[in-house]
RNA sequence: UUGGAGGAUAGGCGA
């Protein structure tokens, strides 16, 4: 029974649902393990209704199915339903509390998750780890950098989260400093100083680092094929993205990316059509590839569509109209969405270009008092 | 043997 389990959480960690759904339904007896390491794969495969229907027939539930279903729950976004799976449990751990902690965090509830950190009575380097994270991901190095300092120890992950959270908010020199001083490092903290490098726009030292990097994965080929994308080094880009050993979905992306960036819209629609699990990312490349290239009207329809939006498609979308002049397009896009979605600042730049050239200076104002009033965006 | 923390891809400005 161990054996058996063992390998459908093998399966699971590696996003194999087949193989570890196939291990489950071949072994002779099940138990609550077995049961809780299938819903695990289901819930990192992205099938969360699955998982909350083992969640829901289980005979028995102990704290790692509650906590696994918060987990799945926040993982696909459903916040709510992660808040009440963690006010029915039973009981709670420090296990529990980090994920509830995150799941905070992600709803934007700032003040919650570390109200929820505050109360955890016997912090463990993984629940202190977590916290320098949503500091990080919220821009706040200060704060990061306290827990960072404040933590008893510090592992791997401490570093690594520290160390990201400099790099995603442009500390680049702080990032650098952290580096050296790290006692660790691993693939994941070489593949963050690639991205600094990219971001200083040394590229070459980037290739340098990426060509001396004891390992690579698929996260490292495409920080590296960003990094080419963002120098406008498309034959590098193409070059590279033929040598890598195993496409993904984000790779793959990546790339569709390059060609939009250089203009390549034949090459761009080429890739799109050989992505099949296409997400958010992969549509809004498509909507910023035909507005750049003055197909308005197609950009629309991708934007039409596409089977989910965020803010990011309506955006690339506003953006396209209000560079090209088409201002009242603006308006009606906005019109679309601006109920069910919070614009953000990239939105309003494209708002206030609209007003500005329609001459409605007045309307602009209204409009930049209510993006600090209404949808508490900051002017940047 | 099952649950919690870190790295890569999309929109304006910048580059």
């Amino acid at each position: 029974l161990v054996s058996y389990n063992a390998m459908v959480a093998v399966y699971a960690q590696t996003g194999h649902l087949h193989d570890s759904k196939r291990v489950f339904d071949d072994m002779p007896v099940h138990d609550l393990i077995s049961f809780n390491a299938i819903a695990g794969a289901y819930s990192h495969t992205g099938h969360l209704q699955d998982a909350k229907e083992m969640f829901d027939t289980l005979p028995e539930r102990d704290l790692v199915s509650w906590t696994g279903m918060l987990t799945a729950y926040t993982r696909s976004g459903h916040l709510q339903d992660a808040k009440g799976i963690f006010c029915d449990m039973p009981q709670r751990d420090i296990v529990s509390w980090t994920a509830m902690l995150t799941a905070y965090a992600r709803l934007g509830y700032l003040e919650s998750a570390k109200s929820m950190f505050d109360s955890i009575p016997q912090r463990d380097c993984v629940c202190w780890s977590a916290m320098i994270s949503v500091y990080g991901q919220k821009g706040q190095i200060d704060g990061a950098k306290r827990v960072f300092e404040d933590m008893p120890e510090r592992n791997m992950v401490s570093w690594s989260s520290m160390l990201a959270a400099y790099a995603q908010n442009g500390h680049l020199n702080d990032a650098k400093v952290l580096f050296e001083s790290m006692p660790y490092r691993d693939l994941m903290t070489w593949t963050t100083m690639l991205t600094v490098l990219t971001e200083e726009d040394r590229v070459d030292d980037a290739r340098v680092l990426f060509d001396e990097m004891p390992q690579r994965d698929i996260v490292t080929w495409t920080a590296m094929l960003a990094a080419y994308t963002r120098n406008g080094h498309l034959e590098n880009a193409k070059h590279l993205f033929d040598r890598i050993p195993q496409l993904n979905q984000i790779c793959c992306n990546a790339m569709l990316d390059a060609y939009a960036q250089n203009s390549q819209l034949k090459e761009a629609l080429e890739m799109f059509h050989k992505i099949h699990e296409r997400d958010v990312a992969c549509w809004s490349v498509m909507i910023y590839a035909y507005a750049h290239n003055g197909h308005l009207d197609l950009a629309r329809k991708v934007l039409e569509t596409m089977p989910e939006r965020n803010i990011a498609s309506w955006g690339a979308m506003l953006s396209g109209y209000s560079l090209t002049g088409h201002f009242l397009r603006v308006f009606e896009v906005l019109d679309l969405f601006r109920l069910i979605e919070c614009p953000d600042s990239v939105c309003f730049v494209a708002i206030f270009g609209a007003c500005n050239y329609i001459g409605k200076m007045e309307a602009g104002r209204q409009w930049f008092l209510s993006m600090i009033m209404d949808y508490k965006v900051e002017p940047t």
